[in-house]
DNA sequence: ACTTGTCAAATGGTCTGACCAACTGACCGC
DNA sequence: GCGGTCAGTTGGTCAGACCATTTGACAAGT
């Protein structure tokens, strides 16, 4: 053994690694507010001044923006840092058929580890959901929706990578479509699919839930191509792994 | 003029700079101990929270050691210091884990579509790198290796995150690891892994690719674990989609 | 001479409670 | 409506205290 040496993991960066965790997870969304240092301090369960180091860490990590008098706001992930230039390259349907590919396996693997805590996490974005009826709150929630998933597999990398696919959604070039084409019809649609695909890994049932959660891909890739150049779709450009090849072995 | 908003420049700030010009200026050295946080609360006229807020901020940004009961340490400045935030939070061992999920299903995809000429390709990367003796070339094509499997699935937004996901390596934590653990030998490893994961792939045989490429993940992250605090590897820590899950039909 | 155990000082980690300054939003008078 | 006022909320800072860990000196044992 290499003789590991430990080291205290001191609370600032514990607290800090939860709100992370929760910012990427989508609880806090980019733009809201976060409780007051007194109450998150509260609720921790530690005194403020902790809970002031946490902050000025993230802050410093550039994932928050403190404002005197005012609160503390998540900060727009740059993704920029890591991806100098290009972010409005690919087509909305090249972006939801990645989102196809890796979301399904995603959702495969959630069925499989999912404790009934997550369910629950994902009932409670379900019903927030069914409150909500204006627009911008319903994008926030489906981005919830899918980040809850991927933290399912209890890997911060691909919670922000999950994150991250659907943020690249926030492009002039998706948004002017996606305002002739989001309303309260397709959003109910949405809706129903997301809960197909938490009714499936509910179920444990991994098939099921890849299956569920590349419909809903499919149909949102639909949704958008109708009123797009391309042709609608090939069964083949959506579906990676044809079914068949999951009979193997 | 543009009329920017003034920002009330916050006394932690105020310190930090002060700190981080003294250190650059050579006052304090690389590896020298700082004072005490109640020296410098003391020196500088403020209290002791703000002197550690603005300790915390630097601890955050790379250029300070804080020991519990030991004292604080000015740290080698990375040159890199590419990402100013974002990227340097989970660990090397998560990053690893990561891509073992995502681009082992990207193998699998591959294999199902790959044409000719794509072999073709890594056939050229893995020739130069037979060519090659250098530590740093041999990263480049690492990199292109791993971009040029998901480039056979013909979607540049899954092209550009692999890529991504290998540049989350460009931090200071991991590459600190990968000077003790990156040697001729391990790259020959590397290499070796690389050639089965072709193989697969040029065979068609999606399982094969599939379990090539998490093989290699999952050996790169032995490599780094050995020489890491965390204990080694359980098998479902890698193995996110268990093999026996697949069976099913 | 070398190791081991002990202990006190130094140091960072955290907490409590307090006060100040900036912001926000409701209310009021015009 | 419009602008001013004011109280509540929120972050910024401070003071002082206690705890846990580290460190090094020193004594005791081998």
């Amino acid at each position: 053994m290499p003789l590991e040496a430990i080291e205290p993991r001191r609370l600032y960066r514990q607290i800090a690694d939860q709100l992370r965790h929760l910012i990427d997870q989508g609880e806090y969304a980019v733009g809201s507010r976060l409780p007051a240092e007194r109450v998150l301090a509260d609720r921790l369960g530690v005194s403020r001044p902790t809970v002031r180091e946490a902050l000025i860490a993230l802050e410093v990590e550039g994932r928050l923006k403190i404002r005197v008098g005012s609160g503390i706001y998540v900060v727009e992930q740059q993704p920029a840092a890591v991806v100098p230039g290009s972010a409005a390259i690919e087509g909305p349907l090249e972006l939801l058929r990645a989102r196809a590919f890796v979301e399904s396996a995603v959702a495969e693997e959630a069925a499989v580890r999912a404790r009934s805590e997550d369910i629950e996490r994902l009932d409670e974005i379900l019903l927030e959901v069914e409150h909500q009826h204006s627009g911008d709150g319903l994008i926030a929630l489906d981005r919830r929706f899918h980040a809850a998933i991927a933290a399912i597999l209890d890997n911060a990398v691909l919670v922000r990578f999950v994150g991250q696919l659907f943020d690249l959604r926030i492009n002039p070039y998706f948004e002017q479509l996606a305002r002739h084409i989001e309303n309260a019809s397709t959003w109910k649609e949405t809706h129903l699919e997301h809960v197909v695909i938490r009714d499936a890994i509910a179920a444990r049932d991994p098939l099921a839930a890849r299956t569920a959660m590349r419909n809903h891909l499919r149909q949102a890739h639909g949704r958008f191509s109708r009123d797009f150049g391309e042709p609608p779709l090939a069964a083949a450009e959506t579906d990676f792994r044809p079914v068949r090849a999951r009979v193997v072995a």
